[in-house]
DNA sequence: CATTTAAGATTACATGTATCATCTAAATTA
DNA sequence: TAATTTAGATGATACATGTAATCTTAAATG
């Protein structure tokens, strides 16, 4: 069947990234194999390496494609007044059953943070590097570098795996709604700077 | 050199949870094979099902060993203002730079909850009886089932997996800080029951 | 139009996996 | 002490894994 065009190339390339990013997301890194992948991408496995290098390759890349998908939309936004309005929206997104159940295409952190921190080299990297990208997002007006970001991130992404950890939409629900009242007191008593 | 003697079969079966409890820490639960866990116990891969029926078996069971290992301790505290006093020695070891480094012998909740999650049956089993044990250990005196506790546990897992993320000692320590802030802010300014 | 190129399919490989049947020797028990 | 039991070792199974060489065919190039 091969060869393809250019363009189709790169929709393959597509193809493939958007397929490791929900699967690495729904089942684990670990969990899911090349193979697994390229099924998914609608292909047979022995096209793989002519995409990437190698899986952990594969893992970072994907990883930043879909930490892209899920925030670059808010990053559009310019004013700190719009991002404001825009947060709230974000967070109430994040802290949803909605979210909680579908992971597959859900905050990319959530889902691959512990495995990426065990990693080391590229995969590790981009996992930090979303963490700073996300931590922006989540800093309120003011101060940067407060730590008030970080804090925010800290708790959506505990909140949604201890949603997931639930064995019922009830105690879901639960966690999900400690987590809102939770980010409202950082949102509103986080320390101002002393300075 | 088989056979032994009953108390030492129990050696044996606590050698074999001991070691897995810290290699899924460590490593993840995928990246963990049974026969790691038995080299590491001291053992070749055959003996394994004498002791348990399955991996899944293992993962279960040695993830509530670990449970008990990290929590039993404060559970034995009996009154509540004992219990108190502990309880910020316990989250100041929590969000510590030891803690975030030594996965391996740490919260296994934090390393293990997002598997657990996409796990059915008894792995994520009790990995929801775990959350329901330490969110109640967290949890400020007077009212239970405000969500505070439940929130507070979101904030330490989500706390030392963003500093496992970092990429350096200061970022971690960046991210440790801002989780303390907000757990005293938790603990400060979470909203009275109302009724 | 002929030649070259390369995307993806096919196949192969060596290794790792969970599980289990069988073997062994020592502890139990009769 | 003799017979029985069984913990753990050995080895095999059947399959999944990451990686790579090779093949096929259509697109790009001349």
């Amino acid at each position: 069947m091969p060869r393809m065009s250019e363009a189709e190339k790169q929709r393959s390339h597509n193809r493939i990234l958007d397929a490791a990013a929900q699967l690495f997301r729904e089942r684990g890194v670990e969990a899911t194999s090349v193979a697994d992948v390229m099924k998914a991408a609608g292909m047979t496995h022995g096209g793989f390496y002519r995409h990437f290098e190698s899986k952990e390759d594969l893992i970072a890349t994907a990883f930043w494609h879909a930490v892209d998908d899920v925030v670059s939309d808010m990053e559009r936004e310019e004013t700190s007044e719009g991002r404001k309005k825009e947060r709230q929206g974000y967070i109430a997104k994040y802290l949803s059953q909605a979210h909680a159940q579908d992971s597959r295409n859900g905050c990319p952190l959530a889902a691959m943070g512990t495995e990426l921190a065990r990693t080391t080299g590229a995969p590790h990297q981009v996992g930090a590097q979303a963490l700073d990208r996300m931590a922006a997002l989540l800093q309120d007006t003011s101060e940067t570098g407060s730590g008030q970001g970080l804090a925010a991130m800290a708790l959506l992404m505990g909140t949604i795996t201890l949603a997931r950890l639930t064995e019922s939409e009830e105690e879901a629900d639960r966690a999900l709604e400690a987590g809102r009242t939770a980010i409202g007191l950082l949102q509103d008593y986080w320390p101002k700077e002393r300075s």
